[in-house]
RNA sequence: GGCCCCAUCGUCUAGCGGUUAGGACAUCGGCCUCUCACGCCGGUAACGCGAGUUCGAUUCUCGCUGGGGUCACCA
């Protein structure tokens, strides 16, 4: 059978930088071994769980390119059943009842008020101890008209083991399992057996999920054996924490991956720097999708938790947007087109923009910065820096520019020619100069600051060959016009 | 505290018994240069400790120390 994968989030939220991280191991394994990637939206806390927030985190992985075989809304086989766990629930109660009545489970009539008071009482008397439920109903054959709770009757003797592909064998005394609670009183279905069930009924062939679900393994395995099921395989991912050690959280860095799509960072780079963080191959550190797919495997997965690099994540971004066979001119425009909306710029024509970008490339570390580099070309007067103006433009310095626009503008030969390339701008300017003896350092930034209005930009021949001949001269001649009264 | 897991530069990592311990980010110098960048060159910087095994341990074993996770009617 072809390997299943599946990513199963729970919809409180938006899409955490880990559960993306998690995704995308699963995804690229499945894409991989071409299996298929399934998502379940594990929704069985009512109280937490909202349509937003399926929304907001199917967003998030469209964004990515992390893209579902079966699940909302992309369905799936109808053996495998809704893809909401709230739809499931006749399917655990089926399930639940079977564990009951093969002794695997019993009904439990004690509150959840008995057993924090107990819980309470233990801590007072022993802050160091850890409150294990008594087993209080374990043995009860009554069967009351009261609410309860299904618990798992988990063995008290032996261990239970599993091969972790990530981390080698691992084996858990079942003694320190307690009973623990499988369905509660409103007759939801906990994680461990909804999980249990849906991956057992979805034929998911390897779970992949943080190594803070380690300690829920054990209980899983011991569901499948009751159920009378084999175990899948299963990976654990070394965690993410934060740059301090600690579990990585919105206290440390930005953890929402909207955040950084805001930020202006292209969802290649997200991938990469995520999946390089656990994983390796060899010296390489950037990656392109496809890369990834081909490369991934289960080898090279580290064991031990790492720590939250913002500059480094940074970086892996920055490299995404420098390199044309990674991020294409056409990807370019279109993902800086919302960051320069954002900007109050109307929205320019594909070729014009197009031209501008390679200018920015080297040097906007984000879409967002990219938009603000772009800004001066898409407005027909430019933001002006003053302190930019204040250094470079003067009496002299703006009469040397507006000279300059003006012998620009009398070549004629620019104009019929079609657009003017960087080196020609190039060659016009060192010969202008040269006729002028000056030294063509010297009035570049005055130059920059009249076509730009600021003291920073890509270099001037480019910039004058993306905004065109006319409009060069038009700024150029505006200098003078630039210095206050 | 019980249980589980981990341990190479500040950070992400390569290494799978013999290496001048490599790369990337960050950092510090320098070069390039019309600005800002990019790029290039170079520097500082790591095998937690102690026992074994071995001719030889960063690498294998054990202990210690340190770190993390988890012990809910959350997932």
């Amino acid at each position: 059978m072809k390997p299943r994968l599946r990513f199963a989030p729970s919809p409180s939220g938006y899409l955490h930088i880990g559960g993306a991280r998690t995704a995308l191991f699963n995804w690229l394994w499945a894409r991989n071994q071409g299996g298929l990637f399934v998502l379940r939206v594990e929704d069985t806390d009512q109280e937490r769980s909202s349509l937003d927030s399926v929304k907001a985190i199917l967003d998030a992985m469209r964004w990515l390119g992390i893209d579902w075989d079966e699940g909302p809304e992309v369905g799936g086989p109808e053996k495998y059943g809704s893809y909401f766990q709230s739809e499931r629930k006749a399917i655990y109660r089926e399930h639940t009842e079977k564990l009951i009545s093969t002794g695997h489970a019993y009904r439990c009539y004690c509150t959840k008020e008995e057993l924090d008071r107990a819980r309470e009482e233990l801590k007072a008397r022993n802050p160091k101890a850890q409150f294990v439920y008594p087993g209080t109903c374990r043995y009860r054959k009554d069967q009351p008209d009261l609410p309860f709770v299904v618990r798992f009757k988990s063995p008290q003797e032996g261990s239970t083991d599993f091969v972790d592909k990530v981390f080698g064998p691992i084996a858990t005394p079942n003694k320190a399992q307690q009973d623990f609670v499988l369905v509660r009183t409103d007759g939801y279905p906990l994680y461990n057996l909804a999980a249990t069930i849906d991956d057992h009924l979805m034929d998911i062939t390897l779970v992949v999920r943080g190594r803070d679900h380690i300690g829920n393994t054990p209980q899983q395995v011991l569901l499948y054996r009751a159920l009378g099921w084999e175990p899948p395989e299963f990976a654990h991912l070394p965690m993410m924490l934060s740059p301090k050690g600690e579990k990585l959280s919105k206290r440390h860095a930005s953890v929402s991956v909207d955040e950084y799509r805001e930020r202006g960072y292209p969802p290649g780079g997200v991938l990469n720097y995520i999946v390089r963080f656990g994983w390796s191959s060899g010296d390489q550190e950037i990656f392109s999708r496809d890369e990834l797919v081909a490369k991934f495997g289960w080898d090279h997965v580290n064991k031990s938790d790492g720590k939250f690099d913002e500059k480094k994540f940074a970086d892996v971004a920055f490299e995404h947007l420098k390199r044309p066979e990674l991020t294409s001119l056409a990807d370019y425009a279109k993902n800086v087109r919302p960051f320069l909306a954002e900007r109050g710029l109307p929205s320019p024509g594909e070729s014009e923009l197009t031209a501008a970008i390679p200018g920015v490339r080297e040097r906007a570390r984000t879409y967002k910065d990219a938009a603000s580099d772009l800004d001066f070309y898409f407005r027909d007067i430019p933001q002006l820096d003053e302190k930019a103006r204040d250094k470079h433009l003067n009496l002299t310095s703006a009469a040397l520019v507006a000279e300059f626009g003006e012998a620009l503008g009398k070549l004629r030969a620019f104009e019929v020619a079609g657009p003017v390339t960087a080196q020609a701008f190039k060659q016009f300017m060192d010969d202008w100069c040269k006729d002028r003896g000056i030294v063509f350092k010297d009035v570049a930034q005055a130059i920059r600051v009249a076509l730009t209005g600021r003291s920073a930009s890509p270099p001037l021949d480019e910039v004058m060959s993306v905004l065109g001949i006319a409009r060069t001269v038009e700024r150029l001649k505006r200098a003078p016009s630039l210095i206050p009264a």
